[in-house]
DNA sequence: AATAGACTTGCGAAATATTCGCATTTTATC
DNA sequence: GATAAAATGCGAATATTTCGCAAGTCTATT
């Protein structure tokens, strides 16, 4: 049983055969599908999953934060595996999504929060970027 | 003519009657109204206007860089004039928009770009959170 | 292993926000 | 004032996401 099948167990999910797929393509997911993206390999392994199944199982995982959901202003929502904390940089020629981390930020968006009466729970910061000519 | 009308003027739109509404509109608000609001605020003042018009309009003063589009993931769009640079704490007990501006986090994000090869084109922050007691 | 009850699924329909086609009107220019 | 281009209103279309419901599946309990 993966970790996220464990995770779900313990939330009280059962654990259906969509399921199971359905962690199984965002665990070996590199990039950020979107839920059609999702619903697309989840169709290799199994044909007859239903895109509200996609929908339904993404939106539980997102409560249960096992997920996060990024909206990059596209239309409709992308999702990963909600390991390490980190943002991204989109570039804004390709598309190409760069995962960054930055211990300096973290620590200043807290005192942001603080300085203004605000406990923080939650903050997305995204960088839309150009890639620089190499020097 | 206003400040917002100038601008609109030198990018070669036509200075109609709607537009100088939802212009107005715009200029007086101090809040961040999703494009519902800014209809029921424009037909106050012109019963006839058409939503189309003003979602063609915000998208329009969009491109032209006059007003910032929100997505504060609601499921739709807010927009405010794009006046000083400044960032959103969203309250998530009231749902209250704390405007802030802190010159660190600006530095530090061109750096993390920077760093990253990337020279900074746009970028989003928000902050979510909850009140904190007053000590 | 069979049963029961709660949970989950697939399907199509509905909801929501936004965009689009097109006939008509308005604007800016001459 | 005539003209061409641009903008508008309307309703229909699109796109993403949610929902209702009947049918199927899971898990705990006999
Ligand atoms: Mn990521
Ligand atoms: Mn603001
Ligand atoms: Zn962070
Ligand atoms: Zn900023």
């Amino acid at each position: 049983m993966s970790s996220l099948e464990q995770r779900c167990a313990k939330a009280g999910l059962k654990m259906t055969g969509q399921r199971r797929v359905i962690l199984k393509v965002l665990g070996e997911a590199s990039d950020h599908p979107s839920v059609e993206d999702v619903y697309d390999r989840a169709k290799e392994v199994d044909d007859s999953i239903s895109i509200a199944t996609v929908y339904r199982t993404l939106s539980l995982l997102d409560e249960l934060d096992m997920v996060i959901r990024h909206e990059f202003q596209e239309g409709y929502s992308r999702y990963e595996v909600n390991d390490e904390h980190h943002h991204h940089l989109i570039d804004l020629d390709t598309g190409k999504v760069v995962e960054f981390q930055n211990d300096e930020l973290e620590a200043l968006k807290e005192k942001i929060a603080r300085d203004l009466g605000y406990e923080l729970i939650d903050h997305r910061l995204e960088l839309y970027g150009k890639k620089l000519p190499k020097s």
